[in-house]
RNA sequence: GCCCCCAUCGUCCAGCGGCCUAGGACGCCUGCCUUUCACGCAGGUAACACGGGUUCGAAUCCCGUUGGGGGUGCCA
């Protein structure tokens, strides 16, 4: 029999990135077992029954390529099928009304202003089988005659959980282990209206470096803004696959397609696991290596587009072209782009304090390195091999070898000591002009 | 407090009783390459929380301790 899956977040406005593990987790053991993986949104909450917060949900899912098969459900959209559960309950005397003080209150049917408690049965033991974490068990005498339905006429979560995925015949629930401790109770109200129970897989926790639990307000968990920092939803989930579950080759950067392959939801271990953002940009600078050159100038166009920190007039598709052939292994991310290629679009390069410190204060010979520069530049061929040949033999004037040479004039054209490989970007993509302006204004300002 | 879960290098993953003087990756360090940075290549650093068992044999099984986390809402 084909498994069922879902991934049913609560809409907060964003996708989490412990969220989308989940739901990456799910879509893995559908995609890998030929199952069925279901969008549902649980939003019972009123607040939450909003749909722009749902709209955002839905799109950065869609970002990272999970796409589902069935849905998106809406619980808000089944309220009536959860009353009528509901009122089973209370008919069969499973379940009482309670007042806002929780005092019981007679009654066989739902009334108005009144919520709803499941009634715990003493002395039992409510036990399952965890595909992750094995046999777990609760004494129900540890647990509480918990709501199922609001005064404000509206489900809890557990009641919608339990009978949604009984009626879209969810066979495998897999989450995050903050949940576990509710499973008991959904399984009680499960046999309580007589469905079958899922088989229930809990991830480990994604935590940070305090060992918590990844929150909204102390850590990065935006996955919208780490697409909006310049990782690629590939690199996102090839990482976010990495936590909690190995490929048993030790082949880690890889294809999603490769994963589903290779994915079983068994191997899942059970110790939360931390989110490296060090290991993330190392994921992402692989496949950003990958990408081919059209790919890549394709990917990276939000960054360099009018978002880019030069007038949208002065950029150069050509030249940015040429340059990218030259910068592209050495990103971690698509936003690192613009500047390792800003100062061909400014009209100054920009002044970054520290380069100009190393190189023109603290490096030797700034001064004669520019001057002779100027001199030498001015009429050699403009070409790669001869601009080295020219600096190089000014620097063996000044008895500097070309690392040390090439350094103020790097910063002089280019505004820092980091960048593209130098004679290439000035050969392929500048003026000789504008290479002599930017040389006499760096002398100028020593 | 009570309940539940977890425990291998700094981090992630491998190991599912002997192949482990514990393997891979990220990070970090060293060297090579070199027009900076990066990439690449060659090395290095570094772990089975502790204590009892079981067994001929334990990182692997059991118990306890300690430590960490999660839950305990008319949020999900």
């Amino acid at each position: 029999m084909s498994c069922r899956v879902r991934f049913a977040p609560s809409p907060t406005g964003y996708l989490h990135v412990g969220s989308a593990r989940t739901a990456l987790f799910n879509w893995l053991h559908a995609r890998a077992t030929g199952g069925t993986y279901v969008l549902r949104i649980e939003d019972t909450d009123a607040e939450r029954n909003r749909s722009d917060l749902t709209d955002s949900l839905l799109a950065e899912l869609e970002w990272l390529g999970l796409d589902w098969d069935e849905g998106p459900y809406f619980q808000s959209e089944r309220r009536d099928r959860h009353r009528e559960v509901v009122e089973g309950l209370l008919e069969r005397g499973l379940a009482y009304l309670c007042d806002a003080d929780n005092n019981e209150v007679d009654g066989m049917s739902l009334v108005d202003g009144l919520a709803v408690r499941f009634r715990m049965p003493a002395g039992g033991t409510v036990a399952f089988d965890d595909v992750v974490r094995g046999e777990v068990s609760f004494a129900t005498d540890d647990l509480e005659d918990f709501v199922i339905w609001r005064s404000n006429g509206s489900p809890m979560f557990l009641l919608a959980n339990a009978v949604d995925d009984a009626d879209m015949g969810i066979t495998d629930a897999i989450r995050g282990e903050d949940l576990l401790s509710g499973v008991p109770k959904v399984l009680l109200l499960l046999d309580a209206i007589g469905a079958p129970r899922p088989t229930y897989a809990h991830l480990p926790l994604l935590v940070n470096e305090q060992r918590k639990k990844l929150s909204k307000r102390r850590d990065d968990v935006s996955i919208g803004d780490y697409r909006a920092r310049g990782y690629l939803p590939e690199a996102m989930v090839n990482y976010l696959a990495l936590l909690g579950w190995g490929p048993p080759d030790d082949v880690e950067v890889r294809p999603l397609d490769e994963i589903v392959d290779l994915f079983r939801i068994e191997d899942v271990n059970k110790a939360a696991a931390f989110f490296d953002l060090k290991k993330l940009e190392h994921v992402n600078a692989t496949h950003l290596r990958a990408l081919a050159h059209d790919e890549f100038l394709e990917r990276v166009a939000p960054w360099v587009g009018d978002e880019a920190p030069w007038p949208a007039e002065r950029f150069d598709p050509d030249r940015f072209s040429t340059m990218v052939g030259l910068v592209q292994e050495k990103l971690r991310t698509l936003g690192d782009t613009p500047r390792f290629v800003d100062f061909l679009f400014l009209d100054d390069p920009v002044d970054d304090p520290d380069s100009w410190e190393k190189a023109m204060v603290k490096g030797p010979s700034a001064a004669e390195m520019l001057d002779g520069a100027a001199t030498v530049l001015a009429d050699c061929p403009w070409e790669t091999e001869a601009l080295l040949a020219a600096v190089s033999e000014v620097g063996e004037g000044l008895g500097l070898k070309l690392g040390k040479a090439q350094a103020p004039i790097r910063v002089a054209v280019t505004g820092r000591t980091v960048g593209p490989p130098l004679f290439e970007a000035m050969a392929e993509c500048m003026e000789r002009d504008e290479v002599l302006r930017r040389i006499a204004r760096a002398r100028a300002r020593l």
